[in-house]
DNA sequence: TTTTGTGAACTAGTTCACAGCT
DNA sequence: AGCTGTGAACTAGTTCACAAAA
């Protein structure tokens, strides 16, 4: 999501010291459109002044808030395993808005354990119960493809609003709750694809090279 | 990529002893859209017969082809982290046609050591060297944000010809290289977003409900 | 008849360029 | 003057529906 990346923007902006940015400045700074970016936050009020600007302070607030990051969101990881813990003690989340509330999974040997940074791995059979009571909305899912879809519907059970899915399966969430997946070997195939090469055949009747033509934005 | 969610798809098929599918059967089953798998497919040659379908044993063969994955890509994996190491033993990408050939990093204390399941962690300095001794092409950054530039650049240098970052920074690549960028905490942002229920601000002009028109799609 | 491959219709997303505000 | 907010132009991506092939 591109508020996202402005927000990461602004950020940067501040650490900065700068303290007022124009959309074409923040454009020609991060390699945007200007255009898009105005477009983007006019979509959710009118935070800039004509002539002058943005102001970064006020912009920021206005970004997290959109995002819903001016509460904590708490966040259960399922999936104790390397990858769950590799998350669960990753920096970038807490500073962000972000709370690790737990990490959860079936391993007796796991459960009651806790990763480097301290968080503790509790049953998965308890999961509906520490949502619950510690209010957490987020799920991260980080265990085998083949547990990855009793794993969802039990988060879904359990009233998890949302998800992140980094199994390589295809979930499927009800309406009220938004499934988003991070597939890493689909990542690297991309990547893969890229260097390949390959491209897509030519249309028979298409012009070896069209010289580009330069069009007209004149309004009538 | 679409491309590969259709190998996804065909390696399921396969798995379940199904040999000939056709592309109303791939979308109902998997929830796609027929005609966009035919036009993808048919972007790179005509895979299938008409009246007939798709068989699934060369289906599958085009798609790993087209993907550059009927030869082993090599994976470097700069940042011997927390999350380095678990992609370093990520069980998926092996099983996917990738080789993870090493980890890399500048902590002297983890030089020379071994994940898990095998992978030498080696000095960041010998990237080149070993890039071109083991032919490997792809690239992931685990290293932290302010890192992140530095690694790129040195990736770059060392020949590699795409790039997979999982830091939280906007990273560069010259044109040749292709870039990726995995940033889990735009991807949290983006779930927060979705719960928060953030609703762009209604146009004026725009009736409270708009009543879906029907629409005709006869040919003249 | 069945199903692909594909032009055309449609929809969504991006960029331009300027009216209007400060 | 400078910059936002935004209609309109443009581009990209998706879906429809049918001719052509098996």
């Amino acid at each position: 999501m591109r508020l996202s990346v402005y927000l990461r923007c602004v950020d940067l902006l501040e650490t900065d010291g700068i303290c007022r940015v124009s959309s074409e400045g923040l454009a020609r700074r991060f390699d945007l459109n200007s255009a898009q970016i105005r477009k983007d936050l006019a979509a959710f009020g009118e935070f800039g002044v004509r002539g002058v600007g943005y102001q970064v302070p006020e912009l920021k607030r206005h970004l997290r808030s959109i995002l819903g990051l001016d509460e904590t969101r708490r966040v259960a990881i399922v999936g104790a395993g390397h990858l769950g813990q590799a998350l669960a003690d990753y920096r970038g989340f807490r500073s962000g808005g972000f709370e690790i509330s737990g990490l959860f999974d079936n391993d007796r040997s796991k459960i009651g354990t806790r990763s480097r940074t301290g968080v503790t791995v509790y049953d998965v059979a308890r999961l509906k119960e520490l949502v619950i009571q510690r209010e957490i909305q987020i799920g991260m899912i980080t265990v085998p493809a083949s547990a990855a879809p009793d794993v969802a519907r039990l988060c879904v059970e359990a009233g998890l609003r949302a998800l992140l899915n980094f199994a390589p399966a295809r979930l499927q969430a009800p309406p009220g709750v938004r499934l988003k997946n991070v597939d890493l070997k689909i990542n690297l195939e991309t990547l893969s694809f890229y260097i390949a090469g390959s491209s897509p055949r030519r249309r028979r009747e298409e012009w070896p090279q069209t010289p580009s033509q330069p069009r007209s934005h004149r309004r009538t």
